[in-house]
DNA sequence: TATTTATGACCGACTGGTCGGTCGGTAAAA
DNA sequence: TTTTACCGACCGACCAGTCGGTCATAAATA
């Protein structure tokens, strides 16, 4: 086995196979020497990068965030017209369902019940302030639609919250229940609903 | 100290102190002690009313779902015009908000969680079950306004989903930032989009 | 080039602390 | 006197984190 110079790299090798055993067994019942095999590499070599398994959790967020990103925000900047950038931010979303990296949507519970534990202090990772920047990126895309159009005015800050928590919950029950949630028709009926809403006059 | 003779009375005590417990500390960090600390008793009478960590919190499953339904469910079924029966279930959620229980609404994440980590396998309690009942629920009283009224069909059980999830990922960022959230605002709105949809003609 | 030395990536046996579950005992009630 | 609700000291399995050591590679030396 040769060594690796690249531990920017090794580090995220680890941080993957966290991720992995992390959504898998969740937080508590994941051990470090799961990760490590997972990883394929000894338990000490953990120790090598990271300092404890705390801080390998909180990692993971910002690792798994931008991995979630790298395939569904991005796609929507491309778009210019509101109306079609809401509709280009469903379908970003369908289309990541398949992306490997949804086979680890599970660890999203294991932040929410940390993020919710801790709420309020200071702690490695911000689950709060990451849901207030998606609630207004998605604000705004409702407010330049609003504007835009004839569309009355509505509470843009609730619907906001309310498109998001219905993805969130939406995956929830699809995860929770694979065969009993057609998670592609979900989206999409709540896609047009959200449309359909939109290009009222 | 007197000793208590109704045994199920106190096996409800127990499971109200782990349901507090497990909710303020999560599943994994919650102790024994901890529990029995909270209902006011020593560790080993907790013991004598179950036998095991894990059977506490099969039983917390049920004893929480039967004080969640006892404050809404049971105020929709007053209700007999389906429109209005919808408007009744989105009002039972909105003042079930100031119930006691909800302050141990953590304890969902808990059972996602492991819900999600155990689903096939036979097991003491049936997340999957209890959504699809619930979906089932929601998509009855959807088609029940459907044929009711003039509403073109749509895809009921999609959107049935898309309801229970909305409210589940609306109370979700409620409890991760209660700051940022209106959540008496926010699922009113919610309750207006839908009843928007079902008055469309 | 061949050989020795230095570096640090890698590893898993070990340790100290933690906690679920047990059990022998106390005292109230019957 | 018997029964039983109640209890917390205790035990052993478990695991995060440590540490002494190995070995592949690079650097220095001959």
């Amino acid at each position: 086995m040769p060594k690796i110079i690249d531990k920017d790299q090794k580090r995220r090798d680890i941080l993957g196979a966290a991720v992995t055993v992390f959504s898998r067994k969740g937080t508590a019942a994941a051990r470090i020497a799961d990760i490590a095999a997972e990883a394929g590499i000894g338990k000490g070599t953990v120790y090598e990068y990271f300092s404890s398994k705390e801080e390998i959790f909180q990692a993971c967020f910002g690792f798994f965030m931008d991995e979630i990103n790298a395939v569904v925000l991005q796609r929507i900047y491309a778009v210019a017209d509101p109306l079609e950038k809401f509709s280009a931010f469903f379908d970003a979303w369908i289309s990541a369902l398949s992306a490997p990296v949804m086979q680890s949507f599970m660890i999203m519970i294991e932040f929410w019940a940390e993020g919710i534990r801790r709420r309020g202090s200071d702690y490695g990772f911000d689950m709060a302030g990451m849901y207030s920047e998606y609630r207004l990126m998605i604000q705004n895309l409702l407010d330049d639609c609003v504007s835009s159009t004839a569309i009355p005015v509505i509470d843009t800050h609730s619907i906001a919250a309310g498109i998001i928590g219905a993805m969130d919950g939406i995956m929830l029950q699809w995860v929770l229940d694979p065969g009993a949630i057609d998670i592609e028709k979900a989206l999409t009926a709540l896609k047009q609903i959200v449309m359909a809403g939109l290009n009222t006059r």
